[in-house]
DNA sequence: ACCTAAGCGAGACGGTACGTCCGGTCTTCGA
DNA sequence: TCGAAGACCGGACGTACCGTCTCGCTTAGGT
């Protein structure tokens, strides 16, 4: 007869925040500084009570809602990435498949050195891949949230070429496509050695035609 | 043979410590000292003060000789592979030339394999790996010091091979050793799949022959 | 008799809270929890969340009635004393005139003493008597409210007895009375001395005869 | 044979810092920053952070040395009426004894009243006892610290004059003294009533020669 | 008997201060 | 004169509350 709480479906472990009540602007506010700040200052000097101060915002705002620095910055990042995908219109991240795999594939690597150029990317991107180093629970989020989507695209053109017979039948194309892809992947983390189109053009001829001679 | 530091006429830049006054005992115990806190809270968590309360040591003796944590760590690192190597007596850690290109890689991956899967070796070198993707300056040396000497001896295996016309007569051979080397790097680096002498053996196969059908 | 607000034509300034439709439910909860949690963890320590939380009650309305902590307790503690005199019925806390000065003021010192010694209302009146002493304006509310009502009675007897001759007749009562009073509220604020019946019989023994000899 | 401590003189509980190596200067800020905060915006808006920052100094070098906040304001407290004894050359802080006990008390008390009204001294040490209402602990301090010493003069005073003759000898100076001191204390620290020589030189008369007629 | 406007529980929000940890510098003392 | 010890200033950490602000949801009165 009193106020009687209907607890049925609130398992709710321990306080747990209350998603519904979120505050959009927030959040959005929260994804600027923080990408904002890795830009400018690095990562390691991003600190969480610059991201809030930047946003305007009270620090338990973020300490509610992520549970560390890299988690903000995975979110940020996701989000940005999926902002860039939408303003892109069309969707541009696809390989295409023309039939001629080398054409394909040395034009999506083309497409690839490009975005990893574009500053806006490289200083999250570098960021969040060395805190998962690091941090074996971000690192397995960042490979399956960033990575292997794009490389689950690499698998599917190849098993293409593959039923087209462009490729070796007994292929796996999951390791295959580390042939070109690591390497470019290498040499823009670790500074191991400069990056064009004429680098991923000749990594895609060596991968495809063999390192051995005819 | 190795670099050997002629420190006595290296006064270097304001206040130089004199280096022939210092405490090899010192040394050796923040070498030790930082490896295993690596080894057991990992890096982020392993401070300098860590460090000179485990060893026994100042922190100013530490930051006497060491700009940041992550150069000790750089400097312990390299003193444990030297260390290493001298223990393993001769085995100077160089690809073999059997006349076999695809066998003399095979079975240096597999060495590179048990090597990345030595647990005194993962922890030190991830984490300086990771550091070094943050910081440049760090990158640089950690590629200079660590990487590129490996990446060398496939470069001189790999034009012993050109010579003997196993491969490509215009291969750069810079280029194609990234083609079995990276991916195995970025596998260890980003967890992003596992690692096993079949794996190896299959990139080495790859990259030789191709993956377009012979 | 006593105070009685007529809160009707009391618009009072900015948006006053229509106190017609104010939860009495809710207040009784406010003020049990106050007490409460200022006896079981200390004035310092009891929070307006926590008493929210104890009370079952949005914290939006405490600060809807109540300016401040100190407000919510000092209203609590005069429910609680308003609510004790109920329920001892009559005996309305008036001084005892039976013509003998010395006895009266013995006897109703005595019922002070008692009174300070029960731990319900020794917390929070001391609580607000902590607070009183820093915060100006809650200090007079404190010494209007609870302090002047009780020493006025104090007067009243004073005044008596003078007419009845048996105290000087320039006595200024204000100040007479704190001879006795004063001692006794300052061993129970500030420790500075046990409190017993033998201590505030000697009290107006002192005071009534002074110290020097007859 | 090992570097092996001789732990013997070492009880040191638990890190405890090493007061030989204490730094003079940032004592003297941090008192100096203690009082001048708790006169310009009072006790409870004196914050430790806010003390650290107007002194210079490092929060942890106050946490060092003391536990609270209140700690740093009875320790810089006791310094200034140190200094202040000090700078007054003689010692000025005794009860006069020229074998006119009353005159001697209106004296002193009147002293009191003048050091009561000393800004100076007003602000810290009613935050101190407001603070030692409430914290039992600091409370204790205080009382022994601050209030003992000078109650002690009276205790000292008042057997004087006994055994002069000028008080009842069966008298307990202890609880004698409380009659002029007490009320005092109470008008200053409750605001219960104004202060002013005349007061106090009534609570003279008062005490020594009782309330009621002669 | 409905409608509407308030009070209500809940709790997210921008903030401030907490007390702790560590970075990098500086000072003291013993070997 | 180097090294251990550790105090120092500074600044970020993650937490606790402050007082304000929205959200539905009861719950009166007024019509």
């Amino acid at each position: 007869m009193a106020a009687q709480k209907s607890a049925q479906s609130a398992p709710s472990v321990q306080s747990a925040p209350d998603s519904t009540r979120r505050s959009e602007r927030s959040r959005r506010a929260i994804y600027d500084a923080a990408l904002a700040l890795v830009a400018e200052v690095g990562y390691p000097r991003t600190t969480i009570e610059g991201i809030a101060a930047r946003a305007g915002v009270g620090k338990q705002t973020i300490y509610r809602w992520w549970p560390s620095k890299a988690d903000v910055l995975m979110e940020a990042f996701l989000d940005l990435a999926e902002q860039a995908a939408q303003e892109a219109g069309q969707e541009p991240y696809v390989i295409p498949d023309t039939g001629d795999l080398e054409a394909d594939l040395k034009a999506v690597l083309r497409l690839t050195v490009d975005q990893l150029k574009d500053p806006r990317f490289a200083a999250p991107s570098r960021a969040l891949a060395a805190e998962g180093l690091v941090n074996e629970q971000l690192g397995r989020e960042y490979v399956a949230k960033l990575l292997e989507p794009s490389l689950q695209l690499y698998v599917d053109r190849l098993r293409s070429a593959q039923e087209a017979g462009q490729v070796r039948p007994d292929l796996d194309p999951r390791i295959a496509l580390e042939l070109f892809v690591s390497p470019l992947a290498q040499r823009w983390l670790q500074h191991t050695g400069p990056i064009s189109y004429e680098y991923t053009d000749t990594l895609v001829d060596y991968a495809l035609h063999g390192l051995a001679p005819r």
